[in-house]
RNA sequence: GGCUGGAUGGCAGAGUGGUUAUGCAGCGGACUGCAACUCCGUGUACGCCGGUUCGAUUCCGACUCCAGCCUCCA
Protein backbone atom coordinates (compact mmCIF):
# COMPACT_ATOMS: atom_id res chain seq x y z
CA UNK A 1 0.00 0.00 0.00
CA UNK A 2 0.99 3.79 -0.92
CA UNK A 3 0.14 6.76 0.69
CA UNK A 4 0.79 10.32 -0.43
CA UNK A 5 3.11 12.12 2.20
CA UNK A 6 2.88 15.86 2.20
CA UNK A 7 5.81 16.34 3.94
CA UNK A 8 7.86 14.59 1.09
CA UNK A 9 5.44 15.31 -1.78
CA UNK A 10 5.67 11.51 -2.76
CA UNK A 11 4.28 8.53 -2.66
CA UNK A 12 5.41 6.13 -0.33
CA UNK A 13 5.21 2.32 1.09
CA UNK A 14 2.87 2.38 4.15
CA UNK A 15 4.23 0.32 7.18
CA UNK A 16 2.73 1.20 10.27
CA UNK A 17 4.71 1.65 13.59
CA UNK A 18 2.98 -1.44 15.08
CA UNK A 19 2.42 -3.84 13.09
CA UNK A 20 -1.39 -4.78 12.47
CA UNK A 21 -1.97 -0.89 14.01
CA UNK A 22 -2.63 2.47 12.53
CA UNK A 23 -2.67 5.33 14.93
CA UNK A 24 -4.12 8.17 12.78
CA UNK A 25 -4.98 11.83 14.07
CA UNK A 26 -7.12 14.22 12.10
CA UNK A 27 -7.49 17.80 13.30
CA UNK A 28 -11.84 18.28 13.47
CA UNK A 29 -13.87 21.11 13.85
CA UNK A 30 -13.64 23.95 15.68
CA UNK A 31 -17.34 24.28 17.50
CA UNK A 32 -18.90 27.84 16.82
CA UNK A 33 -21.09 26.71 13.65
CA UNK A 34 -22.34 24.36 11.34
CA UNK A 35 -19.93 21.90 9.58
CA UNK A 36 -20.22 22.85 6.11
CA UNK A 37 -19.18 21.08 2.88
CA UNK A 38 -15.12 21.92 3.09
CA UNK A 39 -15.71 20.06 6.81
CA UNK A 40 -17.89 17.15 4.65
CA UNK A 41 -15.04 16.47 2.70
CA UNK A 42 -12.73 15.77 5.64
CA UNK A 43 -14.92 13.60 7.41
CA UNK A 44 -15.76 11.67 4.38
CA UNK A 45 -11.81 10.84 3.08
CA UNK A 46 -11.23 9.64 6.31
CA UNK A 47 -13.70 7.79 7.40
CA UNK A 48 -13.43 6.22 3.67
CA UNK A 49 -9.21 5.76 4.74
CA UNK A 50 -10.46 4.10 8.20
CA UNK A 51 -12.73 1.93 6.62
CA UNK A 52 -10.22 0.58 3.81
CA UNK A 53 -7.62 0.55 6.38
CA UNK A 54 -9.67 -1.94 8.36
CA UNK A 55 -10.95 -4.08 5.45
CA UNK A 56 -7.20 -4.28 5.07
CA UNK A 57 -6.96 -5.88 8.25
CA UNK A 58 -5.16 -2.80 10.08
CA UNK A 59 -6.82 -2.40 14.14
CA UNK A 60 -7.06 1.90 13.31
CA UNK A 61 -7.52 4.21 16.14
CA UNK A 62 -8.73 7.16 14.44
CA UNK A 63 -8.58 10.24 16.46
CA UNK A 64 -10.29 13.21 15.83
CA UNK A 65 -10.43 16.24 17.70
CA UNK A 66 -12.72 18.77 19.01
CA UNK A 67 -11.32 22.64 19.50
CA UNK A 68 -14.17 23.41 21.89
CA UNK A 69 -12.73 26.32 23.33
CA UNK A 70 -11.14 29.48 21.35
CA UNK A 71 -11.76 32.79 20.52
CA UNK A 72 -14.10 32.54 17.77
CA UNK A 73 -15.88 30.50 19.73
CA UNK A 74 -15.76 33.26 22.49
CA UNK A 75 -17.20 35.54 20.39
CA UNK A 76 -19.81 33.58 19.21
CA UNK A 77 -21.07 32.58 22.41
CA UNK A 78 -21.20 36.13 23.48
CA UNK A 79 -23.18 37.27 20.17
CA UNK A 80 -25.71 34.73 21.03
CA UNK A 81 -25.75 35.73 24.88
CA UNK A 82 -25.35 32.03 25.80
CA UNK A 83 -22.06 30.54 27.87
CA UNK A 84 -19.41 29.07 25.80
CA UNK A 85 -20.40 25.73 26.65
CA UNK A 86 -23.95 25.86 25.96
CA UNK A 87 -22.33 26.87 21.82
CA UNK A 88 -20.27 24.10 21.93
CA UNK A 89 -22.51 21.26 23.43
CA UNK A 90 -24.91 22.51 20.90
CA UNK A 91 -22.71 22.19 17.78
CA UNK A 92 -21.35 19.12 18.62
CA UNK A 93 -24.46 17.51 18.91
CA UNK A 94 -25.16 19.30 15.70
CA UNK A 95 -21.70 17.69 13.95
CA UNK A 96 -22.54 14.57 15.13
CA UNK A 97 -25.94 14.41 13.41
CA UNK A 98 -24.52 15.82 10.31
CA UNK A 99 -21.60 12.96 9.97
CA UNK A 100 -24.08 10.58 10.79
CA UNK A 101 -26.15 11.35 8.02
CA UNK A 102 -23.41 11.40 5.64
CA UNK A 103 -22.55 7.35 6.51
CA UNK A 104 -19.29 8.53 8.79
CA UNK A 105 -18.33 6.22 11.41
CA UNK A 106 -17.66 7.48 14.41
CA UNK A 107 -13.60 8.36 15.30
CA UNK A 108 -12.33 5.71 17.96
CA UNK A 109 -12.20 8.67 20.16
CA UNK A 110 -13.11 12.24 19.75
CA UNK A 111 -10.86 14.52 22.69
CA UNK A 112 -11.80 17.92 23.51
CA UNK A 113 -9.53 20.97 24.03
CA UNK A 114 -10.91 21.37 27.65
CA UNK A 115 -10.92 18.37 28.49
CA UNK A 116 -6.86 18.29 27.97
CA UNK A 117 -5.56 21.20 29.34
CA UNK A 118 -3.29 19.93 32.00
CA UNK A 119 -1.70 17.74 29.20
CA UNK A 120 -1.74 21.01 27.30
CA UNK A 121 -0.06 22.69 30.72
CA UNK A 122 2.46 20.00 30.84
CA UNK A 123 4.17 20.47 27.43
CA UNK A 124 4.14 24.31 27.61
CA UNK A 125 6.07 23.55 30.97
CA UNK A 126 8.52 21.24 28.95
CA UNK A 127 8.69 23.50 25.99
CA UNK A 128 9.56 26.03 28.29
CA UNK A 129 12.18 24.49 30.08
CA UNK A 130 13.87 23.17 27.16
CA UNK A 131 14.46 27.21 25.59
CA UNK A 132 11.51 26.57 23.14
CA UNK A 133 9.08 28.52 24.61
CA UNK A 134 8.71 31.78 26.72
CA UNK A 135 6.02 33.62 29.24
CA UNK A 136 5.92 36.50 28.39
CA UNK A 137 4.87 39.75 30.66
CA UNK A 138 1.30 40.17 29.01
CA UNK A 139 0.89 36.28 30.90
CA UNK A 140 0.67 34.83 27.10
CA UNK A 141 3.55 32.22 26.43
CA UNK A 142 5.00 31.92 23.22
CA UNK A 143 6.51 29.51 20.70
CA UNK A 144 10.24 30.68 20.17
CA UNK A 145 9.97 29.49 15.72
CA UNK A 146 13.98 30.36 15.38
CA UNK A 147 14.99 28.04 18.36
CA UNK A 148 13.54 25.00 15.96
CA UNK A 149 16.15 24.38 13.32
CA UNK A 150 13.41 22.19 11.31
CA UNK A 151 10.72 24.99 11.39
CA UNK A 152 9.04 25.28 7.85
CA UNK A 153 9.91 21.67 6.47
CA UNK A 154 6.19 20.28 6.22
CA UNK A 155 5.35 23.71 3.78
CA UNK A 156 9.45 23.96 2.20
CA UNK A 157 9.37 27.30 3.47
CA UNK A 158 12.17 29.44 4.58
CA UNK A 159 11.62 31.33 7.70
CA UNK A 160 13.09 34.70 6.18
CA UNK A 161 11.20 34.46 2.76
CA UNK A 162 7.71 34.61 5.08
CA UNK A 163 10.02 37.90 6.69
CA UNK A 164 9.17 39.28 3.36
CA UNK A 165 5.68 38.91 2.86
CA UNK A 166 4.93 39.54 6.12
CA UNK A 167 1.73 39.74 6.86
CA UNK A 168 2.04 38.57 10.41
CA UNK A 169 0.71 41.00 13.27
CA UNK A 170 3.27 43.04 15.36
CA UNK A 171 3.13 42.17 18.54
CA UNK A 172 5.27 43.87 21.06
CA UNK A 173 5.42 40.84 23.35
CA UNK A 174 6.74 38.79 20.86
CA UNK A 175 10.36 38.56 20.67
CA UNK A 176 9.96 37.30 16.72
CA UNK A 177 6.40 38.37 14.94
CA UNK A 178 6.54 34.91 13.40
CA UNK A 179 6.57 33.29 17.55
CA UNK A 180 3.30 31.84 17.87
CA UNK A 181 1.00 31.68 20.99
CA UNK A 182 1.04 28.42 23.37
CA UNK A 183 -1.09 30.09 26.02
CA UNK A 184 -3.13 33.30 25.72
CA UNK A 185 -3.76 35.53 29.22
CA UNK A 186 -7.31 35.23 30.18
CA UNK A 187 -8.78 38.70 30.02
CA UNK A 188 -11.53 39.85 32.38
CA UNK A 189 -14.76 37.87 32.51
CA UNK A 190 -13.51 35.29 30.06
CA UNK A 191 -13.34 31.73 30.44
CA UNK A 192 -10.10 30.38 31.86
CA UNK A 193 -8.52 28.03 33.64
CA UNK A 194 -5.03 28.40 36.05
CA UNK A 195 -1.63 28.24 34.67
CA UNK A 196 1.86 28.45 36.15
CA UNK A 197 1.07 32.01 34.07
CA UNK A 198 -2.02 33.04 35.26
CA UNK A 199 -5.08 32.56 34.55
CA UNK A 200 -5.91 31.65 30.58
CA UNK A 201 -6.73 29.07 27.69
CA UNK A 202 -4.53 27.05 25.27
CA UNK A 203 -3.77 28.28 21.74
CA UNK A 204 -4.98 26.26 18.88
CA UNK A 205 -1.75 24.63 18.09
CA UNK A 206 -0.79 23.59 20.87
CA UNK A 207 -4.08 21.69 21.84
CA UNK A 208 -3.54 19.58 18.77
CA UNK A 209 -0.17 18.42 19.90
CA UNK A 210 -1.13 17.35 23.25
CA UNK A 211 -4.05 15.49 22.60
CA UNK A 212 -2.37 13.75 19.82
CA UNK A 213 0.47 12.94 21.98
CA UNK A 214 -1.86 12.15 24.65
CA UNK A 215 -4.04 9.68 22.49
CA UNK A 216 -1.46 8.42 20.06
CA UNK A 217 2.45 8.46 21.83
CA UNK A 218 4.59 10.58 20.76
CA UNK A 219 5.23 9.41 17.67
CA UNK A 220 2.06 7.86 15.35
CA UNK A 221 1.67 6.83 11.99
CA UNK A 222 -0.96 9.52 9.82
CA UNK A 223 -2.22 13.05 11.02
CA UNK A 224 -4.73 14.40 8.38
CA UNK A 225 -6.48 17.50 8.02
CA UNK A 226 -7.49 19.51 5.50
CA UNK A 227 -5.56 21.45 2.82
CA UNK A 228 -5.74 25.05 4.65
CA UNK A 229 -3.61 23.74 7.85
CA UNK A 230 -0.66 22.65 6.28
CA UNK A 231 0.62 26.14 7.53
CA UNK A 232 0.35 27.32 10.10
CA UNK A 233 -1.05 24.93 12.48
CA UNK A 234 0.67 21.57 11.19
CA UNK A 235 3.85 23.40 10.99
CA UNK A 236 3.46 24.41 14.80
CA UNK A 237 2.36 20.84 15.73
CA UNK A 238 5.50 19.32 14.19
CA UNK A 239 7.58 22.47 16.28
CA UNK A 240 6.25 21.96 19.32
CA UNK A 241 5.96 18.13 19.67
CA UNK A 242 9.27 17.42 18.10
CA UNK A 243 10.95 20.09 20.54
CA UNK A 244 8.76 18.51 23.36
CA UNK A 245 9.43 14.77 22.85
CA UNK A 246 12.68 15.07 20.28
CA UNK A 247 10.92 12.63 18.76
CA UNK A 248 9.90 12.04 14.73
CA UNK A 249 6.45 13.46 15.36
CA UNK A 250 4.23 12.22 12.89
CA UNK A 251 5.44 9.38 9.66
CA UNK A 252 2.90 10.43 6.56
CA UNK A 253 0.98 13.39 6.95
CA UNK A 254 -2.30 13.57 4.97
CA UNK A 255 -4.32 16.77 3.41
CA UNK A 256 -7.82 16.25 1.92
CA UNK A 257 -8.39 18.79 -1.58
CA UNK A 258 -10.16 22.00 -0.98
CA UNK A 259 -14.31 22.24 -2.40
CA UNK A 260 -14.35 25.37 -3.88
CA UNK A 261 -17.23 27.24 -5.38
CA UNK A 262 -17.20 28.88 -8.77
CA UNK A 263 -13.66 28.55 -8.38
CA UNK A 264 -13.21 29.68 -5.18
CA UNK A 265 -12.23 28.29 -1.65
CA UNK A 266 -14.90 27.69 0.47
CA UNK A 267 -14.75 28.86 3.40
CA UNK A 268 -16.04 30.68 6.77
CA UNK A 269 -13.44 33.83 6.01
CA UNK A 270 -14.84 34.26 2.73
CA UNK A 271 -18.54 33.69 3.13
CA UNK A 272 -19.74 31.20 0.11
CA UNK A 273 -19.97 27.98 2.40
CA UNK A 274 -22.75 25.62 2.29
CA UNK A 275 -23.44 24.34 5.39
CA UNK A 276 -24.36 20.09 5.54
CA UNK A 277 -27.65 20.47 6.83
CA UNK A 278 -28.47 23.20 4.32
CA UNK A 279 -27.22 20.92 1.33
CA UNK A 280 -29.30 17.57 2.61
CA UNK A 281 -32.23 19.49 3.14
CA UNK A 282 -32.94 19.74 -0.35
CA UNK A 283 -30.17 15.93 -1.42
CA UNK A 284 -30.25 12.91 -0.77
CA UNK A 285 -27.36 12.36 1.99
CA UNK A 286 -25.54 9.43 0.39
CA UNK A 287 -25.43 11.84 -3.28
CA UNK A 288 -23.62 14.24 -1.32
CA UNK A 289 -21.51 11.43 -0.30
CA UNK A 290 -20.77 10.12 -3.54
CA UNK A 291 -20.10 13.30 -4.76
CA UNK A 292 -17.17 13.71 -2.41
CA UNK A 293 -15.92 9.81 -3.37
CA UNK A 294 -15.58 10.58 -6.96
CA UNK A 295 -12.92 12.67 -6.96
CA UNK A 296 -9.55 11.58 -5.42
CA UNK A 297 -9.19 12.76 -2.03
CA UNK A 298 -6.25 15.14 -2.93
CA UNK A 299 -7.93 16.74 -5.72
CA UNK A 300 -10.04 20.13 -5.03
CA UNK A 301 -13.38 20.05 -5.77
CA UNK A 302 -16.21 22.29 -7.47
CA UNK A 303 -19.28 22.03 -5.77
CA UNK A 304 -22.15 23.36 -7.60
CA UNK A 305 -25.95 21.83 -7.91
CA UNK A 306 -25.29 20.01 -10.98
CA UNK A 307 -22.50 18.41 -10.04
CA UNK A 308 -25.06 16.85 -7.02
CA UNK A 309 -27.34 16.60 -9.90
CA UNK A 310 -25.11 14.39 -11.75
CA UNK A 311 -23.67 12.50 -8.36
CA UNK A 312 -27.53 11.56 -8.31
CA UNK A 313 -27.66 9.98 -11.87
CA UNK A 314 -24.57 7.77 -11.19
CA UNK A 315 -25.76 6.67 -7.78
CA UNK A 316 -29.30 5.40 -9.43
CA UNK A 317 -27.14 3.59 -11.91
CA UNK A 318 -25.88 1.67 -9.41
CA UNK A 319 -28.77 1.19 -7.35
CA UNK A 320 -30.88 -0.05 -10.34
CA UNK A 321 -28.26 -2.56 -10.53
CA UNK A 322 -29.13 -4.05 -7.26
CA UNK A 323 -32.80 -3.44 -7.18
CA UNK A 324 -34.96 -6.70 -7.30
CA UNK A 325 -32.17 -8.85 -6.52
CA UNK A 326 -31.72 -11.27 -3.50
CA UNK A 327 -28.30 -10.53 -2.04
CA UNK A 328 -26.29 -13.35 -1.24
CA UNK A 329 -23.57 -13.60 0.73
CA UNK A 330 -21.27 -16.44 -0.03
CA UNK A 331 -18.25 -17.23 2.24
CA UNK A 332 -16.00 -17.04 -0.84
CA UNK A 333 -12.13 -18.55 -0.88
CA UNK A 334 -10.44 -16.53 -2.98
CA UNK A 335 -11.12 -12.57 -3.70
CA UNK A 336 -12.74 -12.32 -7.08
CA UNK A 337 -10.98 -10.20 -9.82
CA UNK A 338 -13.08 -6.96 -9.30
CA UNK A 339 -12.28 -7.15 -5.79
CA UNK A 340 -8.21 -7.28 -6.79
CA UNK A 341 -8.33 -4.46 -8.88
CA UNK A 342 -10.54 -2.88 -5.93
CA UNK A 343 -7.99 -3.44 -3.65
CA UNK A 344 -5.34 -2.83 -6.19
CA UNK A 345 -6.36 1.15 -6.79
CA UNK A 346 -7.31 1.53 -3.41
CA UNK A 347 -3.68 0.73 -2.31
CA UNK A 348 -2.30 3.11 -4.49
CA UNK A 349 -3.50 6.25 -2.34
CA UNK A 350 -6.92 5.39 -1.99
CA UNK A 351 -8.09 6.01 -5.80
CA UNK A 352 -12.01 6.39 -5.11
CA UNK A 353 -12.52 7.32 -8.40
CA UNK A 354 -11.40 4.10 -9.59
CA UNK A 355 -12.89 2.18 -7.18
CA UNK A 356 -16.17 3.42 -8.44
CA UNK A 357 -14.85 2.33 -11.60
CA UNK A 358 -15.18 -1.30 -10.33
CA UNK A 359 -18.32 -0.93 -9.26
CA UNK A 360 -19.86 0.38 -12.23
CA UNK A 361 -18.19 -2.95 -13.70
CA UNK A 362 -19.57 -4.70 -11.32
CA UNK A 363 -23.36 -3.32 -12.18
CA UNK A 364 -22.87 -3.80 -15.28
CA UNK A 365 -22.03 -7.73 -15.12
CA UNK A 366 -25.34 -7.71 -12.76
CA UNK A 367 -27.31 -6.10 -14.76
CA UNK A 368 -26.40 -8.50 -17.52
CA UNK A 369 -26.97 -11.63 -15.24
CA UNK A 370 -30.69 -10.03 -14.37
CA UNK A 371 -31.21 -10.01 -17.99
CA UNK A 372 -30.43 -13.45 -18.82
CA UNK A 373 -31.79 -14.88 -15.29
CA UNK A 374 -28.21 -16.15 -14.82
CA UNK A 375 -27.65 -17.22 -11.10
CA UNK A 376 -24.73 -15.24 -10.86
CA UNK A 377 -27.03 -12.26 -10.04
CA UNK A 378 -27.34 -12.31 -6.34
CA UNK A 379 -23.79 -13.12 -6.02
CA UNK A 380 -22.12 -10.24 -8.14
CA UNK A 381 -24.40 -8.40 -6.09
CA UNK A 382 -22.93 -9.37 -3.46
CA UNK A 383 -19.98 -8.33 -4.33
CA UNK A 384 -21.14 -4.54 -5.55
CA UNK A 385 -22.75 -3.85 -2.08
CA UNK A 386 -19.56 -5.33 0.05
CA UNK A 387 -17.17 -3.29 -2.18
CA UNK A 388 -19.57 -0.12 -1.94
CA UNK A 389 -19.68 -0.38 1.91
CA UNK A 390 -16.09 -0.17 2.26
CA UNK A 391 -16.67 3.24 0.53
CA UNK A 392 -19.71 3.64 3.05
CA UNK A 393 -22.06 3.49 -0.19
CA UNK A 394 -24.96 1.49 -1.81
CA UNK A 395 -26.11 -0.04 2.20
CA UNK A 396 -29.72 1.56 1.91
CA UNK A 397 -32.45 -0.41 0.78
CA UNK A 398 -32.46 0.23 -3.27
CA UNK A 399 -36.44 1.22 -3.07
CA UNK A 400 -35.82 3.20 -0.59
CA UNK A 401 -33.09 5.45 -2.32
CA UNK A 402 -34.42 5.16 -5.79
CA UNK A 403 -37.86 6.17 -4.74
CA UNK A 404 -36.29 9.36 -3.06
CA UNK A 405 -38.33 9.02 0.08
CA UNK A 406 -35.22 11.19 1.35
CA UNK A 407 -36.58 13.84 -0.66
CA UNK A 408 -38.43 16.67 0.12
CA UNK A 409 -41.62 17.95 -1.43
CA UNK A 410 -42.75 14.33 -2.60
CA UNK A 411 -45.73 15.54 -5.03
CA UNK A 412 -47.88 12.52 -4.05
CA UNK A 413 -47.74 9.55 -1.60
CA UNK A 414 -46.64 6.24 -2.67
CA UNK A 415 -50.35 4.90 -2.58
CA UNK A 416 -51.44 7.79 -5.33
CA UNK A 417 -48.65 6.73 -7.17
CA UNK A 418 -49.36 3.11 -7.26
CA UNK A 419 -52.89 3.89 -7.98
CA UNK A 420 -51.97 5.38 -10.98
CA UNK A 421 -49.48 2.76 -11.75
CA UNK A 422 -52.76 0.15 -11.53
CA UNK A 423 -54.56 2.77 -13.49
CA UNK A 424 -51.89 2.60 -16.56
CA UNK A 425 -51.74 -1.29 -16.05
CA UNK A 426 -55.42 -1.64 -16.22
CA UNK A 427 -55.22 0.97 -19.37
CA UNK A 428 -52.49 -1.19 -21.48
CA UNK A 429 -54.89 -4.51 -20.64
CA UNK A 430 -57.60 -2.44 -22.50
CA UNK A 431 -55.02 -1.76 -25.35
CA UNK A 432 -55.81 1.97 -24.44
CA UNK A 433 -52.18 3.26 -24.85
CA UNK A 434 -53.57 6.97 -25.27
CA UNK A 435 -54.70 6.87 -21.75
CA UNK A 436 -51.51 4.46 -20.29
CA UNK A 437 -48.98 6.94 -21.87
CA UNK A 438 -51.16 10.19 -20.44
CA UNK A 439 -50.78 9.05 -16.70
CA UNK A 440 -47.02 8.13 -17.16
CA UNK A 441 -46.12 11.73 -19.24
CA UNK A 442 -48.40 13.03 -15.70
CA UNK A 443 -45.96 11.25 -13.45
CA UNK A 444 -43.31 11.88 -15.39
CA UNK A 445 -43.76 15.46 -15.25
CA UNK A 446 -43.83 15.40 -11.62
CA UNK A 447 -40.30 13.51 -11.60
CA UNK A 448 -41.84 10.25 -11.64
CA UNK A 449 -40.29 8.07 -13.89
CA UNK A 450 -41.73 4.60 -14.49
CA UNK A 451 -40.01 1.69 -15.59
CA UNK A 452 -41.55 -1.61 -16.95
CA UNK A 453 -40.10 -4.56 -16.08
CA UNK A 454 -41.70 -8.62 -16.69
CA UNK A 455 -41.99 -8.47 -12.79
CA UNK A 456 -44.29 -5.42 -13.02
CA UNK A 457 -43.96 -1.46 -12.89
CA UNK A 458 -41.53 0.40 -10.52
CA UNK A 459 -40.58 3.77 -10.56
CA UNK A 460 -38.06 6.03 -9.67
CA UNK A 461 -37.51 9.90 -8.36
CA UNK A 462 -35.55 11.58 -11.29
CA UNK A 463 -32.99 14.10 -9.75
CA UNK A 464 -32.64 16.17 -7.89
C1' G B 1 7.70 38.06 -3.97
C1' G B 2 8.30 32.77 -1.69
C1' C B 3 6.12 27.94 -1.41
C1' U B 4 2.24 23.92 -3.00
C1' G B 5 -0.87 21.75 -6.38
C1' G B 6 -3.33 21.73 -11.07
C1' A B 7 -4.45 22.35 -16.73
C1' U B 8 -7.38 15.40 -19.97
C1' G B 9 -12.90 14.34 -25.03
C1' G B 10 -19.64 18.36 -24.57
C1' C B 11 -19.43 18.03 -18.81
C1' A B 12 -17.42 15.49 -14.39
C1' G B 13 -13.12 12.69 -13.44
C1' A B 14 -8.98 8.59 -13.21
C1' G B 15 -4.72 6.95 -15.54
C1' U B 16 -0.67 5.58 -18.75
C1' G B 17 6.10 6.01 -22.52
C1' G B 18 3.28 2.56 -27.74
C1' U B 19 -2.92 -1.01 -26.41
C1' U B 20 -10.76 0.57 -23.39
C1' A B 21 -10.77 4.39 -17.42
C1' U B 22 -15.45 5.24 -15.38
C1' G B 23 -20.03 8.19 -14.96
C1' C B 24 -23.38 11.86 -17.24
C1' A B 25 -24.86 13.80 -21.96
C1' G B 26 -25.00 12.66 -27.57
C1' C B 27 -25.44 9.24 -31.76
C1' G B 28 -26.70 4.11 -33.98
C1' G B 29 -28.81 -0.75 -32.82
C1' A B 30 -31.44 -4.60 -29.64
C1' C B 31 -35.51 -4.84 -26.17
C1' U B 32 -40.58 -2.19 -25.82
C1' G B 33 -47.42 -1.11 -28.14
C1' C B 34 -44.38 3.56 -27.79
C1' A B 35 -41.09 4.83 -23.96
C1' A B 36 -38.18 4.29 -19.53
C1' C B 37 -34.76 0.69 -17.44
C1' U B 38 -31.15 -2.65 -19.37
C1' C B 39 -27.73 -4.56 -23.06
C1' C B 40 -24.48 -3.99 -27.61
C1' G B 41 -21.87 -0.47 -30.62
C1' U B 42 -20.01 4.53 -31.14
C1' G B 43 -15.51 10.04 -29.84
C1' U B 44 -8.53 10.97 -34.19
C1' A B 45 -9.23 14.00 -25.31
C1' C B 46 -4.79 15.01 -23.17
C1' G B 47 -2.89 24.07 -22.03
C1' C B 48 1.44 26.21 -25.16
C1' C B 49 6.61 25.78 -27.04
C1' G B 50 11.03 23.13 -27.16
C1' G B 51 13.99 18.60 -25.72
C1' U B 52 14.93 13.22 -24.73
C1' U B 53 12.98 8.77 -27.36
C1' C B 54 11.95 4.33 -32.70
C1' G B 55 7.53 6.49 -30.27
C1' A B 56 5.09 11.33 -25.20
C1' U B 57 -0.94 13.25 -23.09
C1' U B 58 2.57 10.36 -19.88
C1' C B 59 9.77 11.91 -18.80
C1' C B 60 12.84 16.85 -18.86
C1' G B 61 13.05 22.37 -19.51
C1' A B 62 10.76 27.16 -20.58
C1' C B 63 6.05 29.64 -20.96
C1' U B 64 0.74 30.80 -20.17
C1' C B 65 -3.37 30.30 -17.20
C1' C B 66 -6.13 28.49 -12.66
C1' A B 67 -6.41 27.40 -7.44
C1' G B 68 -4.35 27.22 -2.51
C1' C B 69 -0.89 28.68 1.52
C1' C B 70 2.43 32.66 3.42
C1' U B 71 -3.41 36.09 8.72
C1' C B 72 -8.31 32.74 11.64
C1' C B 73 -10.14 28.98 8.22
C1' A B 74 -11.40 21.67 6.86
Amino acid sequence: MHIYNTLTRRKEPFTPLVAGKVSMYVCGMTVYDYCHLGHARVMVAFDVITRYLRERGYDVNYVRNITDIDDKILKRADENGESFTALTERMIAAMHEDEARLFVLPPSHEPRATGHIADIVAMIETLIEKGFAYAADNGDVYYRVRKFADYGKLNNRQLDDMRSGARVEVDVHKEDPLDFVLWKAAKPGEAHWASPWGNGRPGWHIECSAMSTCCLGDTFDIHGGGPDLTFPHHENEIAQSEAATGKTYVNTWMHAGAVRVNQEKMSKSLGNFFTIRDVLSEHDPEVVRFLLVASHYRSAINYSVDSLTEARKSLTRLYTALEGVAIVTTASSEPSAHRQRFTQVMDDDFNTPEALAVLFELAREVNTAKQEKSDQAPKLAAELKQLGAILGLLQQVPQTFLKGTQQQGMPLTESEIEAKIAQRIEAKANRDFAQADAIRDELAALGIILKDSREGTSWVLQAP
